[in-house]
DNA sequence: GTGTAACCGAGACGGTACGTCCGGTCTTCCC
DNA sequence: GGGAAGACCGGACGTACCGTCTCGGTTACAC
């Protein structure tokens, strides 16, 4: 006999297409960008866009509910580089980043997925904090904690008031905010504004 | 002829029932307050909840979203009254009575409408701007106007950056915040912060 | 006053024209002489063949199977006139008759109702019983019965079989016959064929 | 290439179900043997009671009168075995045997229908008639001829109208006769009198 | 090769909702 | 009281689409 003996054997008969998989999943983030929600989502619409038989999507998944988790999940999330050196610079790249991600059309969807099925669908939106949302609350958590450390912020900065200010600064204002006439330099102002309210009391 | 002048002569035949029409808005806003999203809305659930004709309501309304439109616009904007004696004390009373709306399940839903279907209804989401954002946003812009005017806050304060702060702040919270941990006085700290960031330099 | 004190006093108010009612009556008949079963039969077309307002019916009958019942209990039988000489031509006048009764439309629409109903409204069989097939059985008996006492007939005559096959023959060929190619004079045919088979055996 | 020239190919797709037209037509003859008549029944019934979607009984049927004729012409005729030795007896066989059918709920209902929608849907009672009329009338037919030929019946014997006679004593009593206090040996009585009033006159 | 199994396409399945129509009832106006 | 008008609830219509399921025919790998 010659199946080797490494760990799991491929199965008999055809093997699943790679191809397949990855239409499947880029059709599925396309037309949630074009603003469906999950509900609006159908199996048939995804398919044809991906030039599959609704069946393939079938064997895959169970649900839709499955599929669009998998597909958010591949939704990766590239963090700005950061200079640090300044943590006022530092915080601006991030929040800008933010503000952009979510300023266009794609980002925008998802966030609304993530929002509203919030209640309807939690497994969709707890895979989209582990991967969207934590790494983004976590390195604006590391800037700040460095500045407290270097001592460019004070000692007993609330670090969690801070993040909660900032990004509901920006994401709040990329919802509402183009009708707003915020400014473009939104980020570092509002930095200014939380080291400022946050800075040691006199000196 | 006997017939009055009187504007609009009533129309012949059986009147339209009040009771009626308050019904169907009320199953409405019922089904979204359990976490329909417009799609999943479907005009029989909304009859039959209501106790009505499937014709009485397309008797009304000629889509769904109309009718959406119409029940999101019945929700009042009770603003909570302002003491009008510290501007922080009424920014703070403002801040957590928007908190306490989107923090219950129905002031969510009508949120996660108004956010995630901006794209494809932007009727819907005009009509709920008119009338519960810009009620909440003017009271905030006039507190802060009165603030600087009193002096109690300084003359070239960004009211508009003001405004994108203190609101992001506790809206952004509503959606993401239970998780995080953030405190029961946070309408109190980013006050404080805020005022303290935009305060005069010196004195 | 000049109200006399004459019975029934009459109900203040506008009386109930009669005239309507005729309408509503003739309406109802027209429409099941032109093949309408009880549940084709709507008070609207009723209403609007009459001349008249929904209301004005609802106001005479609670529900459209009394109408009917009504409707139907107005069509006489006249029955034909009798010779009163020979049995045989009294009985061939007899089923001619109905032969006719049941050929023309109106006949054959009336008969279906009442045939097809009967499971669903009771009464409007009876009624239809009692107005039209029992005075035409009791003449059919009271032929059969004088010629068993003139003698022209056996005196053990089964009269309640005769009468079966003599209706039944001319009824059912009224509602199948007519693709049958049965002759013109069945009514004399069947009759002799009767009188035969049940005359006295031998003299 | 090695594609076989047999036939029609079978067409691609799931097959349809046999079960589920089967069920449907159960269903339809299942309500009109509660009474519905053509009008009454609704196509949502019929899917109901046969668990099947509406949409699995329009793929089959355009109106609701061609499924109703197919229904109809499930209903098998199985005449009764004829001894084939009297006559007589024979005939009272056949005539039973129709009174039997027509007089359980089921035959009564089918009977109902197919007379009084004789004028609104032609094509289903000209269905009745080939598949439920004729055989029976046939049958009779020839064993009247047969009586003829074999010389038990008068060689001059006017046919058509002993088939009159006999069928529509039988079927009409079957509608009517409860009421009449008809005896229960009907068939009998019946085919002596016919016999005797058509029998050869002297002998 | 041959076999196995996944592939695609097509189409029927049960189900839900659609928007329309109409029927019987109810309510109001005007004569 | 009588007519007209029209809203009311309910039920059925025929259609559309969805997610599922079931086929036939094809393709890619491992033996």
């Amino acid at each position: 006999m010659t199946i080797q003996g490494t760990g799991t054997a491929r199965p008999a008969g055809r093997p699943r297409s790679e191809k397949a998989e990855k239409a499947i999943i880029e059709a599925t983030l396309d037309l949630i960008a074009e603003g469906m929600g999950v509900s609006e989502l159908s199996i048939e619409a995804i398919a044809s866009r991906a030039g599959v038989g609704k069946t393939t999507i079938y064997r895959r998944w169970s649900s839709k509910e499955d599929l669009v988790v998998d597909a958010l999940a591949t939704l990766k999330a590239p963090l700005p580089p950061l200079a640090g050196v300044s943590v006022r610079d530092d915080l601006i790249t991030l929040l800008d980043a933010m503000r952009a991600e979510s300023g266009n059309r794609r980002g925008r969807c998802v966030m609304n997925i993530a929002m509203s099925e919030a209640d309807r669908h939690p497994r969709l939106t707890e895979r989209f904090v582990q991967r969207a949302v934590e790494p983004r609350r976590r390195a604006l958590r590391e800037v700040l904690e460095r500045g407290v450390a270097s001592g460019e912020l004070r000692p007993d900065l609330d670090v969690t008031l801070a993040m909660a200010i900032l990004s509901g600064t920006m994401m709040w204002q990329s919802k509402w905010g183009p009708a707003d006439g915020l400014p473009e330099d939104l980020a570092e102002r509002v930095v200014d504004v939380v080291l400022a309210g946050m800075a040691p009391p006199a000196g």
